[in-house]
RNA sequence: GUGAGCGUAGCUCAGUUGGUCAGAGCACCGGACUGUGGCUCCGGUGGUCGGGGGUUCAAAUCCCCUCGCUCACCCCA
């Protein structure tokens, strides 16, 4: 028996018509706010992440899935996305359009972890940037696509935390501040952020030990030690947000683990993901195409985690895409038969959804079958229905049935499915 | 990479002083009801008890190894 490899994951009907939704919503979200699609490699030289995502981060430490290929280069999967669009927004000499380009992607990431609850070796992200602008109105531009996104699929218990990184020389002294003032307390932190202490100071400020948070909670804050430049841009940022009425929390201790990100960083906190409660991450990056050797052209954008966001999916919008709303159409002997796909494919053509019954189920497993699967109605096809060029409709929740000219079914469908119990 | 828990039918799970222990419910197929579902009853299909090795007269049950899953750590979506 072989079976997929782990982390890995096969999205079955119906739970895929979860998937197919919310992209559609990104879409068009994303699309409203002036956005096209891009569509870069799943795999990219190993380089690209080395440069772009930072050669000292987990990511590239110990989580991509590098290999040679046959003339032995290096590729690698993808981990994230922003680092492919902006090579390609290079490699394509996209800076001869317009300023500032709006890009949205979506598809499969992938970084070699032990899978948990909320995190898969390939995952899905859905992710928008808007390269080529550097003002606090293109993050809160940003951030209200994304609020709108969320919006669109009726959540209402998300919470977006909002940080200023400071400019990369504000970040080095910050993390030279924080060395200083956590030295002398070194034996309080955990052997973690012991390590964290010489490596990468900025980490301490998120760990979940008690102890250290204590420990962190006195420690200098990056707007002590930012430059006016950065803390006036996030603080423009936050009022667009307010303006907009978009509820955020400024978290001081929030870091990303992509070296990337500069100024505004955020994240979505969903209370409902176990310890993986991140549904998105994002900030600005006006550093990484010139760092890949573009122009010096700023960016700004976010990811969202697809797997995490249907796993905590309201209600509402998780029933209404998957309320069934096909007809069934049961063919009863062999007359019958002949004639179903044929009827079929003029309905279809004509906008009605029909699962035509091709197993040669009786007529009563049909209807049991159609009431399990929660089909809206059955059309039933036999010797009598043929005679008079009809077919018998049954409505399966009101238990209702009538005879309907097999012209005149569309009709009737689309009335049906237009009326109080229908779904779309 | 580290730690813990768990792997018995398609699904959810019973099943220890090792000795009819290979079972139940759901699902699927059929029948009671020759072309009419949701209820009920009856019958049927379906399992190398994750895999391998060992102990034993005898192992789903005990021991070792291995694979896989889940959750947590690191880190992140």
């Amino acid at each position: 028996m072989i079976q997929r490899p782990r982390g890995t994951r096969d999205l079955l009907p119906p739970e895929v018509r979860l998937w197919q939704a919310v992209e559609g919503v990104a879409r068009d979200v994303f699309s409203a706010f002036g956005a096209d699609e891009i569509r870069t490699p799943v795999f990219e030289a190993t380089e690209l992440f080395v440069r772009s995502v930072g050669e000292t981060t987990d990511i590239v430490h110990k989580e991509m899935y590098t290999f040679p290929d046959r003339k032995g280069r290096s590729l690698t999967l993808r981990p994230e996305g922003t680092a492919g669009v902006a090579r390609a927004w290079i490699e394509n000499g996209l800076s001869d359009r317009t300023h500032p380009l709006r890009l949205y992607y979506l598809g499969p990431m992938f970084r070699y972890e032990r899978a948990q609850h909320g995190r898969y070796r390939q995952f899905s992200q859905i992710g928008l940037e808007v390269i080529g602008a550097d003002t606090p109105l293109a993050d809160a531009e940003v951030l209200a696509a994304m609020h709108e996104f969320f919006l669109r699929l009726g959540f209402d218990d998300l919470v977006i935390h909002l940080n200023n990184l400071g400019d990369p020389e504000d970040r080095v002294r910050y993390q030279e501040a924080l060395r200083t003032a956590l030295a002398p307390r070194r034996s309080e932190l955990c052997s973690d952020c012991q390590r964290r202490l010489d490596e990468n100071p900025l980490r301490i400020l998120d760990c979940k030990v008690p102890s250290c948070q204590a420990v962190a909670a006195k420690a200098p804050a990056m707007d002590d030690v930012a430059g006016e430049a950065s803390r006036q841009h996030v603080l423009q940022v936050e009022e667009q947000l307010a303006r907009l009425g978009i509820p955020f929390v400024r978290n001081p201790r929030l870091v990303r683990g992509l070296d990337y990100y500069l100024r505004t960083v955020f994240e979505v906190i969903s209370p409902k993901l176990g310890e993986n409660t991140v549904l998105c991450g994002g900030g600005r990056y006006d550093r990484l195409i010139a760092d890949l050797g573009g122009p010096a052209i700023p960016g700004v954008g976010f990811a969202i985690g697809e797997d995490r966001l249907i796993k905590v999916l309201p209600a509402a919008f998780r029933e209404a895409v998957l309320a069934k709303s096909r007809l069934y159409l049961v063919p009863l002997g062999a007359a019958a038969q002949g004639q179903v796909l044929e009827l079929a494919r003029s309905w279809v053509r004509e906008g009605v959804p029909v699962e035509v019954e091709v197993s040669g189920r009786s007529l009563k497993a049909a209807l049991k079958r159609a009431d399990r699967e929660g089909f809206r109605a059955v059309a039933m096809l036999g010797e009598d229905e043929l005679r008079a060029g009809s077919v018998s409709v049954r409505e399966l929740t009101a238990g209702s049935q009538i005879s309907v000219p097999v012209a005149a079914l569309p009709g009737w469908w689309h009335k049906l499915i237009a009326g109080p119990v229908g779904k779309h």
